[in-house]
DNA sequence: GCTGCGATATGAAACGTTACATATGCTGTG
DNA sequence: CACAGCATATGTAACGTTTCATATCGCAGC
């Protein structure tokens, strides 16, 4: 596939407006010239429908403008609403976004990685699970939801205070016998942390939970056995479940509505993440609002920021409790 | 944000391995050079952690190998589907992915077109709403969804025929009163078919086909009010109901549920774009598939194909129904 | 041993920009 | 009226590649 030739350059613009090589430069790049110069080369340049060419000026400046994101998946409700907004944060400040998904390919996350060095993008906002990835501690990398080298600055959720959020929350909704259910892709990361905080708070308690954690290519399946191994005379012996996020959260809700429960009634369901479609539709499920805007704002924010010499190792956002139906509040 | 300067280059490379610039060069262009200089230049250039510098490879060759991806956003589901097989197929060929979100900003869609022509990109890949786009017909620009000129190779899902399809199905498993339900984003689109394809059948029948057509910010209260109001005696003045999207068919679910209809006993429901969370998953409601993978094969073999003298105008790829709980089948 | 030929390495020019050192024009002062 | 001083325009040298015309080498044939 051919790009157009013959593009009109300066050098064209130059001559039809003419004048010098460097005034065209200056008028496109915002620097004082004389007004009648700075007409003439606008008009010549609209004339001839000159465009920068941002390879040329990409060699000489060594800015792209350009940051890759990197994700497992764009389809995932969490991941999407997180590209969603790092697109915009950049774009807002003038950047492109190179989206880089790596869910097919692990070795992807690597070679992504080696784009920045050929100069293809500025820097990287990532989400990798890819525990041994190689960084170069100067090449501008923010990593979201997993703190895998001091290095590197990390911008994640307070996963391990979201899960004490939900404990307490079902605690304080009047729940004593809790259930943990998490489906995960197999690779440790932040989320983890989801369940180390729920834990606690029940330990602290001497309040037993149980838990099950699958694994993503299991499917549901195990999930709806589990529960329907776990009635006795048309009770459940849980009164209150946390999910490790909101898709998971609904799902279950439809399983315990096909065992004959009754949600919030007789069993209270929580979730992670907070995912809307619109901003005016309500959760679908009560859950721990993750601050997807917040995230993205603080990673493009710390990736673009000027002196890196003195960023933050982890930046850590505070979550909340939203109430979605699922639960008696 | 500066990226690290004084990043070797293929001259450092030619002194270090001892031959010319132009020798390195083909080595990294896979170009037939003597085995021994080949292996000399690959040593050196590891010894010194060379990377091609694309910016000026890009001047020189007029190529980026990277394409646009435009988007109203991200995270609606048939959208987030779209963008992860795009991207992967993009990524097969070596090609990068810049994603541009326009659902923020309409006036966005004519900027991203003028990435292009700034060589930023080497095609573009857009599902776009703006009805007077200018696109340089001579520009590699392949539409999705969206017939807007003849000289833009567009393509779609066959929606006319997804939207008989559906018709068809809730005749064949008895539905005589049907329902249309939509919620759309007020710009024409060829969505827009699925309701032409669907009241074309029960025209041809004979039979009355009520319908409700909402705008996205009115959100889905009017639909919980419109089916409430025509309930009468505990039964629903309708027995079968097509939804625009899957999305919306799923809501309806709940929403009929709530007033004491079985689905699909007492109605039957039909989606529309068949996206699933994981393969081994099912749909979440009957519904009409897209072919979302054929969908971004096509646009990406057409946007990278070497011959653009003979594209076809609209390439339209086939729905299938396929049962998802919410019909008798 | 010399010539001629094919194969392969070489180095300079060009790609379209930015940045800097230099040239030009203009204003105001002694 | 001349000239310092300033502001602004000019033109050239990079930036790191690819490409192409030229140079070099080795070898077969006479």
């Amino acid at each position: 596939m051919k790009r157009k030739e013959n593009a009109p350059t300066m050098k064209d613009v130059a001559r039809e407006a003419g004048v010098a090589l460097g005034t065209v430069s200056k008028v496109f790049n915002d620097i004082p010239v004389g007004k009648d110069y700075r007409r003439r080369v606008e008009e010549a340049a609209r004339r001839l429908g000159y465009q920068v060419n941002s390879y040329a000026r990409g060699l000489k400046t060594n800015k792209t403008c350009s940051a890759a994101l990197i994700l497992p998946d764009v389809t995932t409700p969490f991941f999407s609403a997180l590209a969603q907004n790092v697109c915009q944060q950049l774009a807002a400040r003038q950047y492109k976004t190179i989206l880089s998904l790596t869910a097919s390919d692990r070795s992807a996350e690597q070679r992504c990685i080696q784009m920045v060095q050929q100069n293809k993008v500025d820097g990287i906002i990532g989400l990798t699970y890819n525990p041994d990835l190689k960084v170069d501690p100067d090449l501008p990398y923010v990593s979201i939801d997993r703190h895998f080298s001091r290095d590197v600055p990390c911008v994640a959720s307070d996963n391990f205070g979201g899960g004490q959020l939900a404990a307490e929350k079902l605690l304080e909704l009047g729940c004593v016998r809790p259930l943990f259910l998490r489906m995960w892709s197999g690779v440790p990361g932040e989320a983890d942390k989801r369940w180390d905080g729920f834990a606690s708070v029940w330990r602290q308690r001497r309040i037993d939970c149980a838990s099950l954690h699958l694994k993503d290519e299991e499917g549901y399946g195990p999930f709806r056995e589990f529960l329907a191994g776990h009635m006795e005379g048309g009770r459940l012996a849980f009164d209150g479940v946390f999910c490790v996020n909101d898709d998971l959260a609904v799902r279950v809700r439809a399983m315990l509505e096909e065992l004959g429960l009754r949600v919030p009634e007789d069993v209270q369901l929580i979730g992670f993440d907070g995912i809307r479609r619109f901003a005016a539709e309500g959760f679908h499920c009560s859950t721990i609002v993750q601050p997807v805007q917040r995230l993205a704002e603080t990673s493009v924010g710390l990736l673009l920021q000027e002196d890196r010499s003195s960023l933050p190792s982890l930046v850590c956002l505070p979550v909340s409790y939203a109430p979605g139906g699922t639960t008696r509040e």
